[in-house]
RNA sequence: GGGAGUAUAGCUCAGCUGGUUAGAGCGCCUGCCUUACAAGCAGGAGGUCACAGGUUCGAGCCCUGUUACUCCCACCA
């Protein structure tokens, strides 16, 4: 048996501690045909990524689920990995270039990729060390990287696969762009921020003279674009013009004026310009009426096509174009515009919107098969209500854009031929074009979306598309744990490819968690400069009281303010752990902890309550309720364990009493095993320090209910002497007796033997020099005695010269007056018919045990009452 | 425009399928170094569960409406 230091230090144990792990071989899942699997994937961190409060959240639910179910005997694998994250990556390398004066072009592609390599070999290890002081039990022998060859392998089928499908395809369309990235975005990838704005009012007179029509626009510079005006074919307004055409201001192009169900005619003029290559709805206008595509902005945000506004930033030409405008009189007016504005999700500048030639996925037919396993309950959101933000976006879900203008991913298997123009999509390099067999082939020079490949994390990192036993034995996975705030990017992709590729739903249950946010409830980022830093709690409090604070104290799908001072309170709780094992095994002599034949009040007691405990954990865990279960075993090991049971040992230990010090560590021991999914390493820590067991707690098996082990009326019977300990301790306080001013205690009850076998409890609980217990029938006046009263007794302590007997009449009518009125609230539940038919019996029973409960506390209140006076 | 969430003690939040006198942490007050722990122990103050109706024997919980805040989606130039 070890000796334990007074005070928990965190630091001192986790890292030995997670490699004992390590070394033992644990996180490492089998399969083993004599167990079930248990899988979760990890939402694989950016490589380019330190480990934030987000991760810390998402990763302890995680490890919390995985070590219960390994030790409820699965085989249960944590597959750990992380992402490469096209655009996060490559701007971070760009950004190192350019401190040396140098761009990826000046590189090439080739030398940049070799760049971007080294940068993640060199750093991509940073995350994956982070998420260990975390305690994570991942498999890590299992490791995987969204761009190693069967990830990549995976990529390439897929894309081939859904190419022959006809469910990937080419064309222009409009996209979003990101002008500071330099590539195509998704539309999930685009956030909208609401902005002040104008409306410009602008005139483009008639081609023959007759007048004008006014424009409303909030994006002045792309009337450089423009290729027509639309007004709405039923607006009277307008009749007349529909067909002719007018003139472009600054531009001095001749454009029709057509007329389109599209046009609101209520807002602005009713006159709307058509800009088809800047704007997703021009772009369909301009479709239906044949009107000219002309691209006036470039992939840099500058303009082109526009003649001397060549080369200006958009916004740049914007102020000179309204400029010229206003001078040249076309314009009418501006007003202040609210509008919402699209952002880049990576570097928030303005997204901007231009017609593109770019790959697509075609979603439709996909999103059936997605639509269908979340509504028949194939996939369960938890909690449920993120189905319906999940369904209504699969619902209206459009096509996909997947190519990104970036070096750094999955280059797409396309190659054009030179020669006769055919594109040749292929599982392997092509030498020639398979068309005309020209060998003057390019390729594609385009990557594809970071989320194709993270879309197949669930199936690719286990082998697909090879038959692998790992996939026939780990896949489908279990549960997915995840933010809000990918449902779309991440989980949806995922359910639709993994229906499309495995022909099964990729996981059960799917897991959703809110944000951590700061203690105003702002977001934590970077930039607000408000982030709080995981590793820092952890070298402060220990990787266990994080984790504790996190999974406590919120509920499931709920944002949650992170506050340092509950990482203190959490770390408390570990020393409150550690000291009240220290405790147990400082009074131990024997070596065993199997319970005890004979069983005394206090054991029974504590055994009930615990085993109660058990099954109230498990079935949280059944429902993914983990804050609770750990809040329910902390009030445990606090309240019941520590605060009454190790008191009410004590006076035992003194007498050397061994049944007390089994019973002391059988609860111990399976109060680490309860805990040990949340707080691993103390745990762990304490268990290895224990003189018996297996090698690791992490292996133990999880305790579950018993129904040897549930002893209600012990406890009940118990209670009774813990009530009774509470009241004269109440009673002391209240007139200020100091605990070292002993008293004697003389009770009056109806069930003395409960009592008697209590007072050596009472003696120390309730700081009493000797316990006198009497039958109630002997009960009589107790000249110069104080009297407590609990249900179910009366007990008197001869300290009445410290007491204000006017005070203290008035102390118990007025306890009295409260406990009338509760009895008469309860006789009143009692006697309604309707009440006592249709309540449930053991609802009644309940009511009824407490009004007889009142009554007999009233009754000795009562007496008490009459004895003062 | 559509959808969702939140509103409970001074602060932050629990409260699982409706069934005690609504809980915790922090903070506050009083008293204690009681031989595991002062990162502790004991005692205490503090809540018309946002508001208004309704269902029910019974509502913090279910239904309807109102108010306030938050988020997501769509997007009218």
């Amino acid at each position: 048996m070890k000796e334990l230091p007074k005070v928990y230090d965190p630091k001192s144990v986790e890292k030995r501690v997670y490699q004992m792990w390590v070394d033992g071989g644990y996180f490492h899942a089998e399969r083993d045909r004599s167990k079930k699997p248990f899988t979760i994937v990890i939402p694989p961190p950016n490589v380019t990524g330190q480990l934030h409060l987000g991760h810390a959240f998402d990763e302890t639910l995680q490890d919390v689920l995985i070590r219960y179910k390994r030790m409820m005997g699965y085989s249960a694998l944590w597959l750990p990995g992380y992402d490469h994250a096209g655009i996060a990556t490559q701007i971070k390398v760009e950004e190192q270039l350019r401190g040396e004066g140098l761009t990826r072009f000046d590189l090439g592609r080739e030398k940049f990729l070799d760049r971007v390599w080294d940068w993640k070999n060199k750093y991509g290890d940073r995350i994956v060390e982070q998420l260990k002081t975390l305690g994570s039990s991942c498999d890590w022998e299992r490791q995987r990287f969204t761009m190693d060859e069967g990830c990549s392998k995976a990529v390439r089928e897929v894309f081939c696969s859904l190419y022959e499908k006809g469910l990937i395809y080419k064309g222009k369309r409009i996209i979003n762009w990101c002008p500071h990235c330099t590539t195509a975005l998704s539309d999930a990838e685009v956030e909208y921020e609401e902005k002040p704005g104008k409306l410009w009012h602008i005139r483009y007179p008639l081609s023959d003279g007759s007048g004008y029509v006014t424009v409303a626009t909030t994006r002045p510079e792309t009337m450089l674009g423009d290729s027509g005006v639309a007004v709405n074919p039923e607006d009277e307004r307008y009749t007349d013009l529909v067909g002719k055409t007018c003139i472009l201001p600054l531009v001095n192009r001749e454009i029709p004026i057509v007329a389109d169900e599209y046009v609101d005619r209520t807002f602005g003029t009713g006159c709307v310009k058509m800009t088809p290559c800047h704007d997703p709805n021009d772009f369909e206008v301009g479709l239906r009426h044949d009107l000219e595509q002309i691209l006036v902005i470039d992939g840099e945000g500058r303009i082109i096509n526009g003649g001397k506004y060549n080369g200006m930033d958009r916004y740049e030409a914007r102020k000179a174009i309204v400029a010229d405008l206003e001078e040249q009189g076309y314009l009418v007016k501006i007003e202040d515009h609210v509008h919402n504005v699209g952002t880049c999700y990576r570097c928030h500048s303005d997204v901007e919107p231009l017609a593109s030639d770019q790959w697509f996925v075609k979603m439709e037919p996909l999103a059936r098969e997605a639509i269908r396993v979340v509504e028949d309950g194939t996939i369960k959101f938890v909690p449920d209500r993120f189905a319906k933000t999940y369904l209504n976006w699969m619902h209206n879900v459009r096509d996909w854009c997947i190519s990104r203008q970036l070096w750094w991913g999955h280059q797409i298997p396309a190659w054009y031929c030179n020669d006769c123009g055919h594109m040749t999509v292929s599982r392997t390099d092509p030498t020639e074009c398979e068309h005309c067999h020209s060998k003057n082939i390019e390729r594609d020079p385009d990557v594809l979306d970071t989320w194709f490949s993270s879309a197949l994390w669930p199936f690719s990192t286990l082998g697909w598309p090879d038959k692998t036993e790992d996939l026939e034995y780990f896949y489908p996975t279990d549960v997915l744990v995840t933010g809000y705030d990918i449902i779309f990017f991440w989980v949806a992709r995922m359910i639709f490819s993994g229906m499309e590729h495995t022909g099964k739903a990729p996981f059960k249950t799917v897991l959703i968690h809110g944000l951590i946010r700061d203690p105003q409830g702002k977001k934590m980022s970077k930039s607000a400069g408000n982030g709080v830093d995981p590793i820092e709690m952890i070298d402060r409090y220990g990787a266990d009281a994080l984790r504790f604070n996190i999974i406590t104290g919120n509920s499931p799908g709920n944002d949650m303010r992170f506050y340092t001072e509950r990482c203190e309170a959490m770390r408390n709780f570990a020393n409150k752990i550690w000291n009240a094992s220290r405790f147990v095994m400082m009074n131990l002599t024997v070596e065993d902890a199997e319970l005890p034949d004979k069983l005394e009040l206090p054991d029974k007691w504590v055994l009930s309550k615990l085993n109660a405990l058990m099954g109230e954990v498990n079935d949280n865990f059944d429902r993914f309720e983990l804050g609770i279960a750990a809040q329910k075993i902390y009030d445990f090991i606090w309240d019941t364990f520590c605060d009454w049971y190790i008191e009410l040992s004590k006076p035992r230990l003194a007498e050397g009493d061994e049944d007390v010090q089994r019973v002391l560590l059988y609860v111990l021991t399976d109060v680490l095993k309860l805990l040990h999914p949340f707080m691993p390493f103390i745990t762990e820590e304490i268990y290895q320090a224990l003189p018996h067991g297996k090698s690791a707690l992490i292996i133990e098996d999880y305790p579950v209910y018993d129904e040897k082990l549930s002893f209600p009326e012990e406890e009940a019977d118990l209670e009774k002497v813990m009530d009774a300990v509470s009241a004269i301790r109440s009673k002391r306080s209240a007139m200020n007796v100091p605990p070292s001013r002993r008293s004697k205690v003389i009770i009056s009850t109806a069930t003395p033997e409960h009592f008697r076998a209590g007072a050596p409890y009472i003696m120390r609980l309730a700081s009493a020099s000797e316990v006198e217990v009497t039958a109630e029938s002997q009960d009589e006046e107790r000249e110069g005695m104080v009297t407590v009263v609990t249900h179910s007794a009366r007990v008197f302590l001869p300290l009445r010269e410290l007491v204000d007997l006017d005070a203290e009449r008035e102390r118990i009518e007025k306890e009295l007056k409260k406990n009338r009125g509760f009895l008469e609230g309860q006789m009143k539940k009692l006697s309604n018919e309707a009440f006592i038919s249709r309540a449930p019996e053991n609802v009644v029973r309940t009511e009824r045990e407490k009004a007889e409960k009142l009554r007999s506390l009233i009754e000795n209140l009562e007496k008490s009452l009459e004895a003062l006076k």
